[in-house]
RNA sequence: CGGGGCGUAGCGCAGCCUGGUAGCGCACCAGCUUUGGGAGCUGGCUGUCGGAGGUUCAAAUCCUCUCGCCCCGACCA
């Protein structure tokens, strides 16, 4: 588990001024969005719409983007998996190999270059890695090998939504995995499987892995990870008694209402809304098939790849953290996902002896290794905790003339609201304690 | 792509039905007073009314076309 002291994510500082920021927070509810955790990043300052189901991260949400990639490094590293890094414009060719230049439809973003030559951008990339691995890999001696990337995706959805929801262009970790045989290939399934239920642990989500159809990518099986969330776009049945659950379009409870026999202990099922953070696939030969990605076996013999792939949405989730963590005044972030781990909040914008000691605990917190934003604004207290509530950092720090001069400063939990008087000296220790229990 | 809705100041909106040359709140700028939960007063700035064409003495308002955005559906790693 991470320790505060790892957790800097930009820069060569963890501590950051709000007024050298970029983060327009919004009192209004913007009339464009419908769902709380679009509204919010909205609201906040995390994103600005520039075109229908396209986005910039501002400074706020690229902090939470970057955590939740950063989260997702560190287990697919564990697993042995490699990062890669490939191209958002692929040639038709490739494309072309597999069908699916004509299966995929619409969805397919395609170009032309100057030449008149076919492209598209990527919405999934097993034509451009199977390529890669038919060229590179020769031997079963190079097998097993997982390979990944965090990426910007292009899918020309046929109706965007919901903000970081569903994008057209949208930032995804996929992997492909490459096995000599099936039962290789489970056992890089399985491992994939279980660095995805940690990940969106760590990312603080109440989540469910369930039985899914294999729609355009194809495949043998597949799990979806699901966020439990009333706006989720998918349905999924889930049986209480023995830990099933589908998708409902999945084959086997397709269009199950509650109620309904589940298919394993025949219990009934239940129906309940989700958000599809994760998909591991099975895929089997599909491609290397297709594509000629074969090795040699200890025989000598030419046999196909048998593969796997693997998607994470990064946006998504980081948009599912905010569904599942919000309450009435704004967003309460994960700490492992959050912008930063504790904003200060001098009740002063003008130079004095609350400014000077928010400088003082800043310095001091980041020393401890946590990520701090202050909020240096000559704003009134109001505007100040409005704002920090909206944010959502994990804890909030109060420093005000009245209690500077009794010697004390407020700590206060997002959360719940709890706050704990403490004095200056011993708010960082405290406050990494805090932390790490909240981090791990 | 079918159905519905909306484009007026940075944001949220009124004005449109019944044409007369654009307004409210917040934000922003200046000054003074304020300072522990979105401050008060005074003064100020801000608009190709999404775009094009048409009707009319006159169009944000009526008509036609068009673009964009949102919602429902179909669709979907």
């Amino acid at each position: 588990m991470p320790s505060a002291t790892t957790s800097s994510t930009s820069g060569s500082s963890n501590a950051m001024r709000q007024s050298g920021l970029l983060i327009p927070t919004l009192r209004d509810e913007p009339g464009e969005a419908e769902i709380v955790s679009h509204k919010l990043m909205l609201r906040a300052g995390l994103i600005r719409k520039v075109a229908a189901g396209v986005y910039t991260y501002l400074p706020l949400g690229l902090r939470v983007i970057r955590k939740v990639e950063r989260i997702i490094r560190e287990e697919l590293n564990k697993t042995g998996a490699q990062e890669v890094l490939m191209p958002i414009a692929a040639p038709a060719e490739l494309w072309q190999e597999t069908g699916r230049w004509d299966f995929y439809g619409k969805e397919l973003f395609r170009l032309k270059d100057r030449h008149e030559r076919d492209f598209c951008l990527g919405p999934t990339h097993e034509e451009i890695i199977t390529d890669l691995v038919r060229r590179e890999v020769r031997s079963y001696r190079q097998l097993p090998a997982t390979f990944y990337q965090i990426q910007t995706k292009f899918r020309d959805e046929i109706r965007p939504r919901f903000g970081l929801m569903r994008g057209r262009e949208f930032i995804m970790k996929d992997a492909y995995s490459f096995d000599a045989d099936d039962a290789g290939a489970k056992e890089s399934y399985r491992k994939m499987y279980e660095a995805y239920r940690t990940i969106f642990t760590r990312c603080g989500l109440t989540f469910r892995p369930v039985e899914a159809d294999t729609g355009l990518i194809g495949g043998t099986s597949s799990h979806e990870f699901m966020v439990l969330a009333d706006t989720g776009e998918d349905g999924i049945a889930v049986c209480d008694a023995c830990e099933y659950a589908a998708n409902v379009e999945h084959a086997a409870v397709r269009n199950a209402t509650g109620g309904e026999a589940c298919p394993r202990c025949a219990k009934p099922l239940r129906i309940v809304r989700g958000i599809e953070v994760g998909h591991v696939f099975m895929l089997g030969t599909k491609y290397s098939e297709k594509m000629k990605a074969v090795y040699l076996d200890k025989q000598g013999q030419d046999r196909a790849i048998v593969m796997g792939c693997y998607g994470i949405g990064v946006g998504r989730t980081a948009a599912a953290a905010i569904e599942q963590n919000h309450d009435a005044k704004g967003i309460i972030w994960p700490a492992p996902i959050a912008p930063f781990h504790v904003h200060v909040l001098p009740l002063a914008g003008k130079p004095g002896a609350v400014l000077d000691a928010a400088h003082a605990l800043e310095a001091e917190l980041e020393k401890a290794g946590m990520d701090v934003l202050l909020d240096d604004r000559d704003e009134r207290p109001g505007v100040k905790f409005n704002d920090a509530d909206l944010i959502g950092c994990p804890y909030h720090v109060v420093i005000g003339d009245k209690g500077l001069k009794d010697g004390q400063i407020e700590l206060k939990e997002r959360r719940t609201g709890a706050v704990t008087k403490l004095g200056p000296a011993d708010a960082a220790a405290r406050l990494k304690e805090r932390l790490q229990a909240a981090l791990s």
